[in-house]
DNA sequence: TTGGGGACTTGCTATGAAATAA
DNA sequence: TTATTTCATAGCAAGTCCCCAA
């Protein structure tokens, strides 16, 4: 990249960079489509006329536990046989776990195990609490640590092997290309670890064998050989479909597939295509909002809730909230799927009017919890709604998430309820980019703006994570690492004032380059101070926020690099060069010709969509708050 | 119209490599 | 050189949405 670009926004940026490069660059993008029926049709045709893989790599056998490390029952040693022991190692290997101390967990797995055991130790195990798997769990922490003492020499031997292995199986022909594979190693057997409240937590994955897995590849390539002795359920050659092996998993009796990794040309065209529908949207978004307005008036119950729902999409980025199996999975909603116990209404809270609060466990159990102003009749709508129903009952009884999709596509082709979750949090990101960033701020003030724009996104899509287990002490580091650096700021302070009394009465050059000097060592440790106190303030800003997702799925990568570029070389001279219709031209230019001459572009027209009217300031304050229960 | 299966995207955590600081 | 921190990604669970059969 170009030379004098500050290093660290170049960093910043980089990340968003290298995963566009990679997915986007070499001209593999197809052309912004023209219109909804292109890009139907481009969703309809055959996806590849060549497809040739190794087929998946299997997990290695199992290795049986040392003669020396006993499981033991009742205080006695017991040799398991083969399969029980292995299952056995699955939970041993967990002990420490907070998943081994769940009553569910435990049951689902004492359960599964006593299936692979044999009758003796059938009729020997009835207890799960009289079990002792510690010396199973000591082996494999001894394990470990061994692992990790190995030579510099065994350790690179194991990686150019495990590099090997990749270079084998981790790479797929696809249309004359060379294309990376997502997950080409299958999942070893295990014990499910649902997340939440899942109720077949510690039930047992079973080993996958060449026996259950369909092989998809072109009908006149090579096709891969099963393991030794073994052979493929089935070898099928469908080029409507992108995945290279598919299996059936037995937990949850869902299909499994091995996909290409999001750097290949199939993947970063469905991204671009997903970005490109986002943006269309900005087209007819305010006739929706209107719309939707228009429906919370309505005496149709069916119009009013559809209504509602598509405010919560639109506004709180909920998720739309499919039909669930209610005793197979934990208890989750979306938009669709809230019932009467998540929502609480307040005529006056927080010194505001209508304010409804939602309280609910969302994807992956993660707590939301939000309490938001809404308009006056989305609040009597709501009321309305909630009458005369008891608490599980749905909010919304009128509305589906496929008759909520079927409205959305009368009001432009393809968009479906989760693309609002694209388009307004890349809207967002842009606003919030303009907001934060002044040219004139250090490099330090830019990326905390730049971080500060993702995590707005973030909080508003409601991705949250665990604070780090280290947070703490790298708090505490970094807080030391301020007061050393005051102290020799006071330091460089006086000595700086030695220097001007000493030049004051000498008044010649060498006096004069030493007072140079000390201007310049306490500017450079001024610096120093403001860079680490950004950092600490970024830091504890992100405690609980994951940046990661959005920055991967919901941030068209384009706007990253026009603020980039933008601050990197001032702003553009030539207004209306970046505009809509040029955007993919232009990227596919900037990206090929990265290195050398980057063309002047216009930040703000890369999106230039309509704020969905939340307050995103706002609600940082009043941000969704909560974890995974 | 509905329910379920299939195919795909999204999401969080753990892990290990690379970068950075001491 | 070593310790610590940061960052990318593997791993796999859990969503969304489409399609098809009953």
């Amino acid at each position: 990249m170009k030379a004098g670009v500050p290093r660290g926004l170049r960093q910043v940026v980089c990340l968003r960079l290298g995963n566009l490069s990679c997915r986007w660059a070499s001209g593999t993008q197809p052309k912004a489509s023209k219109s909804g029926l292109e890009e139907k049709q481009r969703k309809d045709r055959v996806k590849w006329r060549q497809l040739e893989h190794r087929g998946p790599y299997f997990a290695p056998a199992y290795e049986p536990l040392p003669e020396e490390v006993q499981f033991c029952y009742d205080g006695k040693p017991v040799k398991l046989s083969l399969a029980a022991e292995e299952v056995a190692t699955f939970y041993g290997k967990m002990l420490d776990h907070e998943y081994t101390t769940k009553e569910v967990f435990q049951n689902n797995f004492f359960n599964d195990w006593q299936k692979e055991m044999t009758v003796e130790e059938r009729c020997l195990i009835k207890h799960l609490d009289k079990c002792d798997f510690t010396e199973i769990h000591r082996h494999f922490i001894d394990k470990a640590a061994a692992w990790r003492a190995l030579p510099r020499e065994e350790k690179q031997k194991l990686k150019e092997e495990a590099e090997k292995l990749e270079q084998e199986f981790g790479y797929c022909i696809l249309d004359g290309h060379r294309e990376k594979i997502g997950n080409f190693k299958m999942e070893p057997p295990g014990l499910f670890c649902g997340r939440g409240d899942h109720p077949k937590m510690g039930m047992l994955k079973r080993r996958i064998r060449p026996e259950d897995v369909i092989i998809n590849c072109s009908r006149d390539s090579k096709i891969p050989e099963p393991p030794a002795g073994h052979q493929w359920k089935e070898v099928r050659s469908d080029n409507t479909v992108t995945w290279l092996a598919a299996w059936t998993e037995n937990v949850q009796n869902s299909i499994k597939y091995i996909m290409l990794n999001p750097s290949s040309k199939l993947k970063g065209e469905k991204d671009w295509q997903k970005y490109e529908t986002a943006r269309r949207l900005k087209g007819v978004v305010n006739e929706i909002r209107s719309q939707y307005r228009a429906d919370w008036k309505s005496l149709d119950m069916k119009k009013s809730q559809r209504g509602v729902a598509l405010y919560f999409i639109d506004k709180l980025a909920l998720r739309t909230g499919n039909e669930k199996e209610e005793s197979r999975t934990a208890d989750t909603v979306g938009c669709c799927s809230l019932r009467v116990e998540h929502v609480r209404l307040h005529r006056h809270a927080n010194g505001h009017q209508h304010v409804v609060e939602l309280d609910f466990l969302g994807k992956d159990s993660v707590r939301y919890h939000n309490c938001v102003p809404v308009e006056k009749p989305v609040f009597w709508n709501l009321q309305l709604f909630m009458a005369n129903k008891d608490p599980g009952d749905k909010l919304f009884d009128k509305l589906t998430t496929s008759s909520l999709n079927k409205h959305l596509q009368d009001s432009m082709d393809g968009l479906t309820a989760k693309v609002f979750r694209t388009y307004n949090a890349s809207t967002i990101f842009q606003e919030q980019l303009q907001v934060l960033t002044r040219a004139e701020d250090s490099t330090a003030a830019k990326i905390l703006a730049y971080n500060r724009a993702n995590r707005a996104v973030a909080i508003y899509c409601n991705h949250q994570r665990a604070a780090p287990k280290t947070f703490e002490k790298s708090v505490r580091n970094l807080q030391t690492k301020i007061q050393a650096k005051k102290i020799q700021i006071a330091e460089a302070q006086e000595e700086l004032r030695k220097a001007e009394v000493d030049h004051r009465i000498k008044g010649d050059g060498k006096s004069k380059r030493i007072l140079e000097k000390k201007q310049r060592l306490l500017q450079k440790l001024e610096e120093q101070l403001g860079h680490l106190s950004t950092q600490a303030i970024d830091k504890e800003e992100n405690k609980h926020v994951a940046l990661g997702t959005s920055k991967l799925n919901y941030l068209d990568p384009r706007i990253s690099i026009a603020w980039y570029i933008n601050l990197s070389w001032g702003p553009c001279g030539r207004p209306g060069l970046f505009c809509d219709k040029d955007v993919p031209d232009q990227m596919s230019l900037m990206l090929s010709s990265m290195p050398q001459v980057l063309p002047p572009l216009s930040f703000g027209m890369v999106w230039g969509g309509t704020s969905n009217g939340l307050e995103h300031e706002g609600q940082v304050a009043a941000q969704p708050t909560g974890s995974r229960r």
